[in-house]
DNA sequence: GGCCTGACCCAAC
DNA sequence: AGTTGGGCCAGGC
C-alpha cells in the first residue's frame, strides 16, 4: 500500500481533533515535504472524494483565512462547519487563530 | 515523456 | 506596512 503525499495530508487532516485548525503549511513540514505546501492544498481537492472524508475546512492558511472555502459546496459549508465545531469565523477569517491553531509538529 | 496547473508560503522591494 | 514575485512538489493530460 504505497499511500501517496495526497493520502498522507488526508491522514493528517482526520487528525486534526475538533474546534481546532492548522495551515497548510504545517501539515506540510510535518510530513517532511516543507516548502510544498501547494501541494497539500492541491491535495485537499480530492478530500471530497476521499475515504472518509476529510474535515478540509478545518484546513487554512497560515493567515487564518479560508482560503479554499470557495471550493466548499457551497462556499458558505466552510465557514459554518467552522462555526459549529466552535470556532469563530468573520470575514473568512478565523477569530482567534493562533489560540486555535494545531501543529501536528507540535502536538502530534 | 514533457508541459501545465494548483485550496500556499516566504522574502524582498 | 502593503504589495509583488518567485519557488516548491506531485498529479493529470
Amino acid at each position: 500500500m504505497e499511500q501517496t503525499f495526497y493520502d498522507q495530508v488526508f491522514e493528517v487532516a482526520r487528525l486534526i481533533p475538533k474546534g481546532r485548525v492548522t495551515s497548510y503549511g504545517a501539515i506540510a513540514r510535518s510530513l517532511g515535504s516543507a516548502g510544498s505546501a501547494r501541494m497539500v492544498g492541491y491535495a485537499m481537492n480530492a478530500a471530497g472524494t476521499a475515504h472518509p472524508p476529510v474535515p478540509a475546512h478545518r484546513v487554512v492558511n497560515s493567515s487564518g483565512l479560508l482560503t479554499g472555502k470557495f471550493h466548499f459546496t457551497p462556499p458558505e459549508l466552510m465557514q459554518e462547519l467552522l462555526e459549529q465545531e466552535g470556532i469563530t469565523v468573520k470575514e473568512d477569517k478565523i477569530q482567534n487563530f493562533k489560540a486555535l491553531f494545531w501543529d501536528p509538529l507540535t502536538e502530534l
